[in-house]
DNA sequence: GCCGTTTTCGGCCCGACTGTTTTCAGTCG
């Protein structure tokens, strides 16, 4: 049992206990406890056994009872009663927009629909209309909701949601009357994955920015349009794929300006946090201002600084707005100054047509230069990923002999050699010591054998990075965002053997992996486990990818002293020469 | 269900929009 895992069931409960018509802040309480055990540091094994689960905020008796029971035995049995005693459908009827627990359960009691199939007869027959707190309206929105349900409350990568939410703001930042304007939400706090597009502008006039948006050319449906808010669904094409999302706007004075971009950036959590914070300082904070209890007076904010300083925080970075201990850093004067894009001196783990790259290294390196880094650091595969052309030897002699020849030609920029090498299943590398030791780095990955049971999974890769020739841990996990989960790995097991064994770990740029998670960053930085930020780049274009793992960075906590690849040229080589003294 | 320098009971963030109502409940963020 993972946090993720009990996290998961503490979440189905309070789905579960929303349908039974529970109590919302009883519920909440599950939501909330969920989501504490996802961002518990350390192992969830060992804070069950000491007890020091207890001392958890938002963990009460009820609560720890029922996560030592989980942790211990695997089950719940709680939870199979829940399970038994509501019929599975009801949960997936929640997904369709506009419908909530309270309506799935008025119509499970009146007319015996239990499912989404059931649900559709009803509709088509007229039966659900006719119920009291429904309509006509409700009925055909039930009906579009489960034609589209494919579609609905997908989640959709960073790389693809940033271009769509640009575009619109762009167009609705150029709306006369638009004073100014940004993208809010979990895409301003650089999540991975993002739901939904939260546009927020300045205006005097909202009636015809409301008017004015709802018509976009991306715009392929409208859910609502009021005086200050609409909420579109909008399609574009990025990059050949076609992303559709939700995207809302919304329409405040300059003067609120502020306060809207707070709390339309979130978290919901932190958001909480701040209007408790608030509250204990006899104020009120809501999205238009940060007021006197009854409203008299107003504390005058042009930016979100002020907010903050008139909470007594310093300010604290969209990223970390997460509920996770931000607050409280701030208090303390602890909040991290975050690593930032240009903070970025160059990369590690990269391939080129050696491997299965599409450009030579003499074409990377000279892109590493153009984006103003000092050095590019190749990891094409090793022998036994055939797939991806790994290399032979003599093909490995060759690219060292190649590398040495362009460095000579190259300035400004300086090839290092390095390799991506597999960890083979039993935990062994795909090179012998000898040549792993001609590399200035290696760069272990795991690109086989991905359902092997976890334990196995967590010796393989703690084996690994024993090993005295690995410099770092590559793709942690092996995960593809909404495409397929990472395989089965204690990663407190394996940030644990990074410590031990002073190994660094990636954070793999491809949007589509941002592997190490964030979450697993803040505890690795708590281990004082270095971090490198890798493109992981195929192509040149692929090298800046570099940013979207400095997101994750930022998430994390990092500072640019906790990134290696910070560091200027001549410190990385002396470190990694150091280190393959060792 | 959680929490507590006024509390072990009585609060728990709060506003916009929709649809169904005729003053508001439900949903959403």
């Amino acid at each position: 049992m993972t946090k993720d895992d009990v996290a998961d069931v503490l979440d189905e409960i309070a789905t579960l206990l929303e349908l039974k018509g529970e109590n919302a802040f009883r519920t909440n309480a599950y939501r909330n406890g969920a989501r504490v055990v996802q961002g518990l540091s350390g192992d969830l094994k060992d804070l069950v056994a000491s007890g020091q689960i207890r001392n958890t905020r938002g963990l009460g008796d009820t609560l720890v009872e029922k996560i030592t029971t989980l942790v211990t035995t695997g089950a719940l049995p709680y939870l199979d009663e829940l399970r038994a005693s509501i019929p599975a459908g009801l949960v997936e009827m929640l997904r369709l927009p506009g419908i909530g627990p309270k309506k799935v359960k008025a119509l499970h009691e009146s007319l015996q629909i239990d499912g989404i199939e059931k649900l559709k007869l009803a509709c088509e027959a007229g039966e659900v209309a006719k119920l009291k707190g429904f309509g006509a309206k409700t009925q055909s929105k039930i009906l579009e909701g489960i034609r589209y349900l494919d579609q609905i409350g997908k989640r959709v990568r960073i790389d693809l949601a940033l271009p769509l939410g640009e575009a619109l703001l762009k167009q609705v930042n150029s709306f006369p009357g638009v004073i100014r304007g940004e993208l809010c939400g979990s895409l301003r706090r650089r999540r991975e994955t993002v739901a939904d597009l939260d546009i927020l502008v300045s205006s005097a006039d909202a009636a015809p920015i409301m008017d004015a948006f709802v018509k976009l050319p991306e715009v392929i449906q409208v859910l609502a349009q009021g005086p200050t808010k609409s909420s579109i669904v909008a399609a574009m094409h990025v990059r050949g794929e076609k992303v559709t999302m939700q995207a809302d706007l919304r329409v405040v004075t300059d003067e609120q300006y502020p306060f809207a971009q707070h709390y339309f950036t979130g978290s919901k959590e932190h958001n909480i946090r701040m209007r408790q914070r608030a509250i204990d300082r006899g104020l009120t904070l809501n999205e238009y201002a940060l007021s006197s209890e009854d409203k008299s007076r107003t504390v005058p904010c042009e930016t979100e600084e002020d907010i903050f300083r008139a909470l007594g925080l310093p300010y604290i970075e969209p990223e970390l707005r997460e509920d996770t201990g931000e607050i409280e850093a701030g208090e303390t004067k602890k909040l991290p100054a975050l690593v930032a894009d240009n903070d970025i001196r160059g990369v590690f783990h990269n391939h080129t047509t050696y491997s299965d790259g599409t450009a030579s290294l003499e074409e990377m390196a000279l892109k590493c230069k153009e984006l103003g880094l000092e050095y590019f650091g190749v990891g094409d595969h090793s022998q036994s990923l055939t797939i991806a052309r790994g290399m032979p030897v003599n093909i490995v002699r060759k690219q060292w002999a190649e590398i040495d020849r362009v460095n000579e030609k190259l300035k400004g920029v300086r090839i290092l050699k390095g390799i991506e090498v597999d960890i083979l299943e039993d935990g062994s590398l795909d090179y012998t010591d000898e040549l792993l030791a001609g590399f200035e780095y290696v760069v272990a990955s795991v690109h086989t054998h991905f359902a092997m049971p976890e334990p196995e999974m967590t010796a393989r890769v703690c084996k690994a990075l024993a090993h005295p020739a690995v410099t770092m841990l590559g793709h942690a996990t092996g995960r593809l965002l909404l495409r397929r989960e990472g395989y089965k790995i204690d990663l407190d097991a394996v940030l644990k053997a990074a410590a031990q064994h002073g190994k660094m770990i990636e954070i793999n740029a491809q949007p589509s992996r941002l592997d190490l998670d964030w979450k697993y960053v803040k505890r690795a930085k708590e281990m004082e486990i270095p971090i490198v930020i890798n493109p992981d780049a195929h192509s040149p274009g692929e090298l800046e990818l570099y940013k979207f793992g400095v997101h994750v960075a930022r998430r994390g906590w990092l500072t640019p002293a906790d990134v290696f690849n910070t560091r200027g040229l001549k410190d990385v080589q002396k470190e990694l020469a150091r280190r393959k003294a060792l």
